[in-house]
RNA sequence: GCGGACGUGGCGGAAUGGCAGACGCGCCAGACUUAGGAUCUGGUACCGCAAGGUGUGGGGGUUCAAGUCCCCCCGUCCGCACCA
């Protein structure tokens, strides 16, 4: 294309980048986005007044080193969009954006490069902070701290301490200072775990109890233990396959000592808490299905070696219970191992082993094994041994065989289940395998069993599968009671229950999938804990003034790792190696002394706990944030509200974990008075991804994904045929844009509306380049419209539009309002464009009217807002249009004069009638019946009914 | 298996229970052009020359009226997964 042949003041990506860069300048020197605080250092009260708030958030990134694609600011823009539509009618709105910059990859940069990762972090951060200016976002940059930042991570260590120093009060169900229970336990108002009175416990003995209390504990429980990352880490952090979600290296349970949380503690307010959010469905119920509540109960059966605790959700069926099944690392498996099988074991029971101990050992080895080989292939085949001994059944008095099986799983529950094979599929396949016998407590309806194919029958043997659900129950009495003839689960479990408890044999509870939350990482990139061991080896937190701990500067950075398959190596931190920093001389209240502080980091969640809190009040230094800051832009706002952020956007992807580990901490905070929210995110959008085409060679190898021919329904790479797929864009997939080419062939406008425009905000969608060229005509259109591209003037004119054009104005003001508030910007889009089609008919020979250029201009303003500002300021206004009012669309325009209505007959179109828009329904009923092609299509007859809605349409039954 | 989301032209997608397919891409035609990968105008769900008919994964239902509400089935995606 030769360049003369292009008017000179064309809307190029040249010029819009003449104008994109000169606004992103301005915007910066005239502190365009600054947001005004109530109170403190960035306190503007005068600005603050009469306003609305709006904090606007979006999940903040890693700084990655490799760039960003076109699918990274998807949700940015859309979060830059909804906060300058707020700015504009007049919200004071905070929108800024961190950087979540603790973690593996700069770490692991740092051991292959030997530049400090606090380096390579700080060039990242820089990179992507120009990065995203380009894209014209309006953050106030002022708040965009990293959580490298000493200032910052000074804070997350300061919180820790708050949790450390905090224990949970189950009776007033939150979270107390720990010189409260201290408090309690001095006054003899708690007992002790031991019953010793407090003062005959030694000052060792009284930190070990009170340690038990903390909500920051210490704990030896088994952990989960990589030996190729070199670090344990969290349940969270685990895929079902017992592999390390990063990586996917093989993880082992482990006793180790490590720091936990006792998010546990807070199980019931994570989920009841979810109603009062506005987020979806799909993520609420990811987190009420992670923390997995069940109401049961815990019932006790007595063994020769002690009594074996298990769960139920069913205690109603106690009567059915014929056997016990504990998971094979279960701490009394070895107790009630027996020296040899008894009198008339099954064969098949003992798996083919001389004795009892020979088959537990053999069973467990296999079991290890089965779950490294990952569990392939939906192999459930219950697989299992008796250990050659019995409990009693508590409801029955019968001895009944205790097994251990793979199926039960120590990490839940209590790592022991009553088996009872009628009323539950698993025990049912496992009696079937080892032909255990399955006896009858309920009687299902003959619906049931004519669904099974079967002749009712109380023979079990008959049954393919358990019956699990309401039903009369029989053979369930003993001498104390009785559940038979009762048929609803309700019923029979709160009857069952209370003579559990009466009889001491156990007591209705609730159990939960969520585990205490392992906190502690053998990593050096992370927050150190501020806590420091004296001789004893207990743990002591420093107080606030020690703040903050400064990670210290090592030579060697790099984990202690392993082999992937060697568990029986042990973690050890890359700090314990820095001497002179672990070993520290301090006065802690008893004059100077030794201590070792602890070596361990802080996981990468730590940071992201509170991040939104410390935007509010960036420098602060005597808070972590002030209160009347934080009451200001994220206290409640009405009745029964918990507050919080009001729009907070990111992908699906943390779902579970960072938002729980977020809810846990402010909930903490907000138990301790800190905050004066209860949630820290009140609505939640989920952005989809933008996702792109990869195509896959005979190989199996990505090929490049812009070298592609395409041929009907057939794509080729280099003349070889390759299969298409749609995945999520990025350099592994070989099909990553990267924004600088959007940027070189449209602009940054032009890349923001195509993002908007391509779907709903929430939608994944697939990237087409090809489209984008659509946006940027629409952009040129506009540009056309306001200024002559051969002479640079404008074509604005002072004087009043059409009534048409008017009345299309106010609705597409209407619209694109409506587009705005509810985040569908491609449909506000799809109606400024409308808007521009037909001005471009209309200023051909009119120009374009002052009526309709200004609020024309201040509508693309959040979506473009480097060209909106630009067209603002041409129509002779001094700055750009950020705080500008929204245009207000003026109902008298909304109304048309004359409606046109379609008339359906039977529900078929078939007709239209144009009538006054102040028709009442009996004119309209008259017109339509009175249309030449009613009355053909009617032939004569009366019509049996006819419905108007007004404004709508015309219904006549024939 | 359990839980959640969803299914509309060639493609991305629009439609408070009230005219299905707004808007964009692509495609077709025309205008202006030495030229068009610029711009402007018009067309474009499917079948049919037309009149007309058929259409929102499939089947049923509620309703004057269903893409939208209800039931069943099929399919796709996401999460959890032997959770007692």
């Amino acid at each position: 294309m030769a360049d003369d042949s292009i008017p000179r003041f064309r809307y190029t990506a040249t010029l819009a980048e003449q104008i994109e860069l000169r606004w992103q300048d301005r915007w910066q020197a005239e502190r365009t986005f600054e947001a005004p605080n109530p109170a403190g250092p960035m306190a503007e009260p005068e600005k603050v007044a009469g306003r609305p708030k709006l904090f606007v958030l979006d999940m903040f990134p890693y700084p990655s080193g490799s760039g960003l694609h076109v699918g990274h600011p998807l949700g940015y823009i859309g979060t830059d969009v909804f906060a300058r539509y707020k700015r504009m009618n007049g919200y004071n709105v905070l929108h800024s954006l961190g950087y979540d910059a603790f973690g593996l990859p700069a770490e692991q940069h740092a051991v292959q490069t030997g530049i400090h990762p606090a380096i390579n972090t700080e060039d990242n951060i820089a990179t992507m902070r120009r990065q995203l200016r380009r894209l014209g976002l309006g953050h106030d940059m002022r708040r965009s701290i990293s959580t490298t930042d000493v200032g910052y991570y000074r804070w997350t260590q300061w919180i820790f301490l708050q949790i450390f120093n905090s224990w949970y009060d189950s009776e007033l169900d939150r979270a107390r200072p720990i010189d409260e229970l201290i408090a309690q336990f001095e006054s003899g108002e708690r007992a002790t775990d031991d019953g010793r009175p407090w003062s005959q416990l030694d000052v060792v003995d009284r930190r070990r109890l009170i340690n038990n209390y903390r909500l920051a504990y210490l704990s030896d429980a088994p952990v989960n233990w990589c030996p190729a990352l070199g670090t344990v880490l969290a349940n969270e952090e685990v895929t079902s396959e017992g592999r390390s979600e990063r990586g996917n290296y093989p993880v082992f349970r482990r006793n180790l000592r490590q720091w936990m949380m006792r998010i546990t503690s807070y199980a019931d307010r994570l989920i009841a808490d979810l109603d009062r959010l506005d987020w979806t469905d799909a993520i609420k119920s990811m987190q009420r299905n992670w923390i997995g509540r069940s109401e049961g109960a815990r019932v006790r059966f007595q063994s020769l070696v002690g009594d074996i605790e298990v769960f139920t959700t069913r205690p109603d069926t106690l009567f059915g219970a014929s056997f016990m099944v504990l998971a094979p690392e279960h701490p009394l498996v070895d107790a009630l191992t027996s020296g040899e099988w008894p009198d008339e074991t099954p064969y098949r029971w003992t798996g083919g082993f001389e004795t009892p101990a020979a088959a537990v050992t053999a069973y467990r080895q296999l079991a290890q094994a089965k779950s490294e080989m990952q569990r392939q292939a939906d192999t459930r085949d219950k697989t299992g041994v008796f250990v050659g001994s019995y409990a009693v059944n508590p409801t029955t008095g019968q001895p009944i065989p205790v097994f251990i099986a793979d199926y039960v799983l120590m990490g839940y529950g209590t790592g022991a289940i009553m088996a009872v094979p009628c009323g539950d599929q698993r025990d049912f396949e496992f009696a079937r395998q080892f032909d255990l016998p399955i006896p009858p407590i309920q009687q299902p309806s003959a619906e049931w069993f004519a669904a099974q194919g079967i002749e009712p029958s109380p023979d079990t043997q008959t049954w393919p599968t358990a019956y699990v659900g309401d039903a009369p129950y029989i053979n369930s009495s003993n001498d104390e009671v009785s559940l038979d003839g009762y048929h609803s689960i309700d019923e029979a479990t709160s009857i069952i229950n209370e003579w559990l408890e009466r009889k001491g044999f156990g007591h209705g509870t609730v159990n939960y999938k969520l585990r205490d939350w392992l906190f502690s990482r053998q990593r050096y990139w992370g927050e150190p804990f501020p806590i420091v061991y004296d001789e004893s080896g207990l743990p002591i937190g420093l107080p606030d003034d020690m703040l903050p701990v400064v990670l210290p500067d090592v030579d060697d950075y790099s984990p202690r790792t392993f082999d992937q398959d060697d568990q029986n190596s042990d973690p050890e931190s890359p700090l314990a190696r820095a001497e002179h920093w672990v070993n520290v001389e301090l006065d802690l209240g008893e004059g100077f002394r030794h201590y070792e502080r602890e070596t361990n980091t802080m996981p990468q969640w730590a940071g992201s706990c509170w991040y939104e809190l410390r935007y509010l009040d960036p420098t602060n230094e005597k808070a972590f944030v002030d209160p009347a800051v934080e009451r200001y832009w994220m206290g409640p706002q009405f009745d029964g509200d918990c507050g919080g952020v009001d729009l907070y956007v990111g992908g699906v992807e943390h779902a579970v974990l960072h938002l729980l580990y977020a809810r846990f901490w402010h909930k903490v905070l907000f138990d301790l008075g800190h905050v004066s929210s209860c949630e820290p995110f009140r609505r939640l959008f989920n952005q989809g991804y933008i996702q792109a085409y990869a195509y896959k060679d005979a190989r199996g190898t990505y090929v490049d994904a812009f070298t592609i021919d395409e041929r009907g329904n057939e794509f080729f790479h280099d003349g070889q045929p390759v299969t298409r797929e749609l995945g999520k864009m990025g350099k592994s997939l070989k099909n990553a844009v990267a924004p600088d080419d959007l940027y070189n062939e449209y602009g940054a406008d032009t890349l923001r509306l195509y993002e908007m425009y391509m779907g709903p905000l929430d939608a994944s969608r697939p990237w087409e380049t090809r489209d984008v060229v659509g946006m940027y005509r629409f952009l040129q259109r506009i540009w056309r419209n306001y200024v002559d591209e051969d002479s640079d003037g404008s074509r604005v004119v002072d004087k009043p539009t059409d009534d048409e054009t008017r009345r299309l104005l106010h609705k597409t003001i209407d619209g694109v309002r409506t587009g705005m508030e509810e985040l569908r910007f491609n449909t506000a889009i799809a109606k400024l464009i409308e808007l521009n089609n037909h001005l471009t008919g209309v200023v051909a020979t009119h120009g374009l009217s002052r009526e309709v250029a200004e609020p024309l201009a201040l509508m693309l303003s959040p979506l473009v807002p480097h060209l909106a500002d630009e067209l603002w300021t041409r129509l002779g206004h001094d700055h750009g249009a950020t705080y500008v009012a929204f245009p207000t669309a003026d109902a008298a325009f909304l109304v048309e004069d004359s409606i046109e209505y379609p008339i359906q007959i039977n529900g078929k179109l078939r007709s239209r009638i144009t009538v006054a828009a102040t028709a009442d329904d009996d004119t309209v009923r008259a017109a339509a019946l009175a249309d030449p092609r009613t009355l053909e299509f009617l032939a004569g007859a009366e019509p049996r009914k006819v419905i108007v809605v007004r404004g709508r349409t015309v219904n006549i039954v024939a």
